[in-house]
DNA sequence: GTCCCGATTCCCT
DNA sequence: GGGAATCGGGACC
């Protein structure tokens, strides 16, 4: 017999989970759990799928690079980038070796070691700032680039993705991806509804668009 | 080598 | 709702 957990319903997620169209990955793995060893944890309540070769908006669409290299190894791994001189994101490599496309991990509800991630996140005066959005949410469970590349599957490097039992959501919110300058239309972001952690904009209520794009 | 700008966040108005 | 912060990647010369 394995020894007691505290937490004894959680299981990883196969590497079979993540080997497929990231837009079918992603919508299940909201109310999934992202875990670390230290004892951080929280439930993924905000993602965001990019489609690689056939998609503008996504780091691989212009082929393998030293950055993106992750993107394009097999399913199951972290792809971790820096963005704007001072945020990392996090994202499960979904699909096939070769193919770059992946799952970016947008917010998370803080569930344990949560005064771990208000120290990392310096003291957010509301729970809700911890993770939401995706720089948040690395800075809240201490991803930077050492995670890139990260097994998730064996959690060599002590982060992991698990299921708790609960389902995703039988109807999540889906609309447009947010921070991107191509390719707009997909409506390739998932959240759970009536969520408060989610980003950006309060929960069940999609980002307006602004600027140049057509009302 | 130079230049532009980003899969963002925070703080101000 | 808007702009600054801040620096590495990638396109281009």
């Amino acid at each position: 017999m394995s020894p007691p957990s505290p937490h004894p319903r959680r299981t990883r997620l196969p590497r079979a989970f993540y080997s497929r169209d990231p837009r079918v990955v992603a919508p299940e793995l909201l109310n999934k759990i992202l875990l670390r060893d230290d004892g951080r944890a929280g439930r993924i309540v905000e993602v965001e799928a990019y489609a690689g070769a056939e998609d503008p908006a996504a780091h691989s669409y212009r082929g393998k690079t030293a950055r993106n290299a992750t993107m394009f190894g097999p399913g199951g791994h972290l792809y971790v980038y820096f963005t704007y001189g001072m945020h990392w994101c996090a994202n499960a490599v979904c699909g096939r070796p070769g193919e770059g496309v992946g799952v970016l991990l947008r917010a998370m509800e803080p569930l344990d070691g949560i005064e771990l991630m208000r120290e990392a996140r310096r003291f957010p005066a509301r729970t809700r700032d911890i993770a939401s959005g995706p720089g948040r949410l690395a800075q809240a469970m201490g991803i930077d680039r050492t995670f890139d590349g990260a097994d998730l599957v064996t959690m060599e490097r002590g982060i992991t993705i698990v299921s708790d039992g609960t389902p995703p959501p039988e109807h999540p919110i889906a609309g447009p991806r947010i921070g991107i300058r191509h390719a707009v239309e997909h409506p390739w972001r998932w959240h759970v509804p009536e969520h408060a952690h989610v980003s950006k904009t309060r929960a069940g209520v999609p980002p307006a668009r602004k600027g140049r794009g057509k009302t």
